[in-house]
DNA sequence: TTATGTGCAAACTGTTTGCGCGAAG
DNA sequence: CTTCGCGCAAACAGTTTGCACATAA
């Protein structure tokens, strides 16, 4: 559980904060102090954030957690924040900006938890089938892509 | 909201059912009126179910909620159910017995909330090479497969 | 008989909502 | 100035848990 209020801070000024910002302008949305911080939280963590974190990351008096939970929904929406459900847990969030350079699915590790970096790529040839035989345009990056990561599959056989 | 009971009462017999509890047993596991009934309601559906629906179907006075929550749990560890979880939903849970018509994975359109069939053999290549590169092994079964249905993606061209 | 599952009700987590004030545009 | 977002607290859905009793093996 990271307190960086600091680097939050510095990073609450980054192009991927400053190009949210201006995807809300365009969209009409009000641009106001919960929805910057919201956005320098997710923007100063690699990781996928759930609402609980950033809610406790400006738990100093800063935003309250059902505005956490608008603006991260707002935010979705706006389409400069992607989220993802963990099988046994809350939402998760991350900036999904271009210019930043999460060009990366998240795999969840069903049996540590662990979130794994994907290749994006690697969906492309299955996307394209499956939309060519079923219809179904499968969007991996709001998937929830559970297995068991290199680690718990140990040296045992995996299925 | 289907009532079936006389429908269910006549697939608790079925193949599905039988192969569930002969691993139950095999697991060392009791075999319980409630988890006769919750495998044959699942047994009964084709279609995915959540805890609730279970729990509705069997409420004349036969399970208890809490011991449909507990028996879904013990079926999935058992490996005889698989369970998927919608974004802005409950967990849905289906029997996978071997012997049980062809397994197919379910794709959930983020508009409509339909569930479509996918084939499990297109996820083949996918897994095979995340499994390669990342040592990530993916369970497209244990995964919500989010995306857009082809009806709501109209006749426009999807991304 | 003995270990385990069950019903019950309440706790629990994660998330949403109606309201009136305050702030963005 | 007007519209919309915010903090607040309570409602809310889905799921889990401790306990005493019933029951499968």
């Amino acid at each position: 559980m990271p307190t960086h209020h600091e680097a939050l801070h510095a990073a609450s000024g980054s192009a991927a904060v400053s190009a949210a910002v201006a995807t809300l302008r365009e969209r009409g949305e009000r641009v106001t102090a919960p929805r910057r911080s919201v956005l320098g939280v997710l923007a100063a963590h690699p990781d996928p954030l759930s609402a609980d974190d950033v809610a406790t990351m400006l738990a100093g008096g800063d935003v309250h957690r059902a505005t956490v939970y608008r603006t991260l929904d707002l935010l979705v929406a706006a389409g400069v924040v992607a989220h993802s459900r963990p099988v046994g847990g809350a939402a998760r969030y991350h900036v999904t900006v271009a210019g930043t350079v999460h060009e990366h699915l998240h795999g969840h590790c069903r049996e540590c938890g662990t979130i794994v970096p994907l290749p994006v790529d690697a969906f492309d040839a299955t996307t394209a089938r499956l939309r060519d035989v079923t219809g179904f345009s499968l969007e991996p990056g709001q998937s929830t892509l559970a297995g068991i990561c290199r680690a718990c599959r140990g040296g045992a056989a995996g299925g």
